[in-house]
Order: C-alpha cells, then sequence, then structure tokens
DNA sequence: ACCTGAACACCGTTCAAGT
DNA sequence: ACCTGAACACCGTTCAAGT
C-alpha cells in the first residue's frame, strides 16, 4: 500500500496528473493493472489517498511553526506554507482541501488554521469564514499555476519571463481608450512573480481580518 | 461553428464537463466525429472556446450594471456576478478565468474589473495584485462547488443540508481538545450557505483594499 | 470547402483464473 | 490473501476517402 502511495506520487511528480494511469503506475510496480485494485477502489481514491499522503508532510511542516505572539502573523506563515507546497507540487492544485469532510490530513490542517482564529476576537461564524477565505485565497492563486505550462516553457527552450513578454507585447497593442486598465498594469504584468502576487492578495485579506477582530 | 458550441455548452450544462466528449457532441449535431475537428484544433481548444462563449454573456451582465460612486462597491457587484456565474454553471469552475492572456471575453472581464481599480489611489502595482486577489477570491471559492456532487445529491435522493448533517454529525464525534476549532464551528458549517461564505471573504478582502486605498 | 467513419493508441474497470 | 492479464466499453485523434 504505502509502496503504491510512494510511486502514484511519484508519477505525478515527474510528469503532472497526466500521467497517473493504472498502466503506468502498475509497470512501475512490477505488476498487473489488477492488483491495484485490491488495494485502493478506483482511481479517484488513488489520487485522494496520494494528496492525503503527501499532506501528511505538510502537516508536520506547518505543526512544527513556532506560534509567534501575533495570531494573524501564525496565520500568514502557514498559508505561505501551503501555498508553497502547491508550487513544489502544482498537480495539488484545486484538489488541494478538497476532502475537508472526510477525517485526514485536510482536516487536521484545517484545524490548524483554524486553531489561530481561537486567539482572535471573533464570533464562530467569523472564524468559519475567515479560514474559508484564507483557504480560497490559496487555492484560487495555486489553481492558476496547477494549469501544465506550454511544452515551450516545460522543456526550457523559452522561459517564463520570454513566455510573459510575449503576451505583455500584445497586451500593449491593444487600443488605449479600450483597456485602460490592462495598459496601466501591462509593467507590472510583465515578469510577475506568482509568489509575490499570492502574498499581496493574502495580505488584503488579513489586514480585512485584523480589522474585524480588532487586533 | 455557432451551432457546434451552442451544443457543447448544452451537453456541459446538463451533465458536466465529463459529458463533453466528442462523440456525444457529434451524435447531438448528427454529424461524424472528424467533422467537429474542421472547427476546432481538438478538445482543449473546443472547450477553451465553449468557455469564451459563456463569458460572452457574463461580459454583457457586467458592462450592464450601473456604476455607483463608490469603485469598491462596483467592485463588489462585479464579483458577485462571475460568482453566480460560475454557481449557474460548476464547469467553469477552475478554467474561469485562465486565459486572460489570449485576446477574449477573459480578458476584457479582467479590463472591467480593472476599471474600477482606476478610480482608487493605487500604484499600477497595488492595482494588478487587487484585481488577481479579487478573481482569486471568485475562482477559490467557486472552484470548491466545480467538483461534481455526489451522486445521492445530484439525484435528489439526499438534499444538501442531510449531507451537510452527515458530515457535521462526524465532526462533532471528533476528540473535542484535538480540534477545538473543528468544534468551534461545527454548527456554522452545518447548512452553511457557499454563497454566504463567499461574499464573507471576499468582504475581507474589499476592506483591505479599502484600508490600502484610503477610501 | 466540408463531411464521413473506420482505425489507432490509449484509458479505467471488471473478472475468471491463478498462486 | 494477493496477484494476473485478457476483455470490455469507452476515450481523443488521425486520415484516406468521399461530396
Amino acid at each position: 500500500m504505502e509502496a503504491v502511495l510512494t510511486a502514484a506520487v511519484a508519477l505525478l511528480d515527474e510528469a503532472g496528473e497526466s500521467a497517473l494511469t493504472l498502466r503506468a503506475l502498475a509497470a512501475r510496480l512490477g505488476t498487473g493493472v489488477g492488483s491495484i485494485y485490491w488495494y485502493v477502489s478506483g482511481k479517484d481514491d488513488l489520487l485522494d489517498r496520494a494528496i492525503d499522503h503527501v499532506l501528511g508532510g505538510v502537516l508536520t511542516a506547518v505543526e512544527g511553526q513556532t506560534t509567534s505572539g501575533d495570531p494573524i502573523d501564525d496565520l500568514r506563515v502557514m498559508a505561505v506554507t501551503l501555498f508553497d507546497a502547491i508550487v513544489d507540487r502544482p498537480w495539488l492544485g484545486a484538489h488541494f482541501m478538497q476532502d475537508i469532510d472526510v477525517p485526514g490530513n485536510s482536516l487536521r490542517l484545517y484545524e490548524e488554521l483554524g486553531r489561530q482564529t481561537l486567539r482572535l476576537d471573533l464570533t464562530p461564524r467569523q472564524r468559519f469564514h475567515a479560514v474559508s477565505a484564507i483557504v480560497g485565497v490559496v487555492v484560487g492563486n495555486a489553481a492558476d499555476m496547477g494549469q501544465e505550462p506550454p511544452p515551450e516553457v516545460l522543456d526550457g527552450s523559452v522561459d517564463r519571463d520570454e513566455f510573459l513578454g510575449r503576451y505583455a507585447e500584445a497586451w500593449r497593442a491593444l487600443d488605449a481608450e479600450e483597456f485602460p486598465f490592462v495598459h496601466d498594469i501591462v509593467d507590472e504584468f510583465d515578469g510577475h512573480d506568482d509568489k509575490e502576487q499570492f502574498l499581496a492578495g493574502l495580505e488584503l485579506t488579513l489586514a480585512g481580518l485584523r480589522l474585524q477582530a480588532g487586533a
């Protein structure tokens, strides 16, 4: 079982979600396709378990973070840890935190985030919404990166900056009257860093939360 | 071409993303599989065009919204319109706003949102981040709903409240020492409304933005 | 210019049969 | 208890052939 999940994660890490096929997995394990069905009920179950498997490591990282005096600072650190985990494994993308309903590492991560909000002067409803919002910001920003990059970026023949630059070029060619905003921010888009973008969005949510909590 | 996209959207609306197969689409159009390839380069292209097709309607709705005196109020109204569009068509889910790079309705919606930030006292970088954050909140909250609901909810034999109630029950059974946050918010989770949750998260981002803009 | 549909190389899943 | 692998019912994509 452990070997099945390790092999599944390895396939996902190497070539993304589309690389995880039962045949490829069986080949890597040196067995037949059918035998995998003894361990998992199907492909969805396999993916769920693979996700839970890697979230175990993320949970350990989050638990190991020393808590500061400021719950909101702690929430920031945790959210960044979650974001970085998705950057490392883009295939987590949208599936991340999808299974809060069943007991597992998703739920434990949810609890870790939520525990910080217990230190804030909020109603339970406000806490529920605050944690959902933070998870939403992480997932919303990371989902963009979950999509497999175009082949010319993946194989390194064109780097990311050049790739962004091409689109920036196209944006600059747009009519200035019709697209005033796009023109206003095109220089920021050109060569932008996804993590910085995420951090800025997170900061807005945390600022709103701090205001709400009067902290 | 128009007929192809209309039929594709109909399939997606009726039974979700998995229902859009080239064979099903060809059958509905009364043609052969191969003929679809004359209009689109492949399945990904088909999905992209179907998304752009429905975003046309969303764009019209957004453009029709009268602007108020407060740019942040206008951003809220627009974000809600986007969210509602995804609620109506869960298959838009994560793909929503995925193609800002190519000129199309995604880019125009992006421009519409961004135009409101031009009325705020912000730097271009802050505007770029603000719009990304709002799109992130919409996508992050809507992505949760994009996953197909379990069959017993879909066929109506179990309603959503009962479904949530079951998980709430399981949560209440968890150890109180180990899961203090989950216990704190379980009554809020039970029977919660996804839209309310989204609105609360959006409000935090908008509050942070208002603070940043000094408005 | 537009359509056809058989053919190809894949999938996930099942299941009788093995050890 | 665990594994095998052929078989089934699907996919997306291609392409020689038609009109």
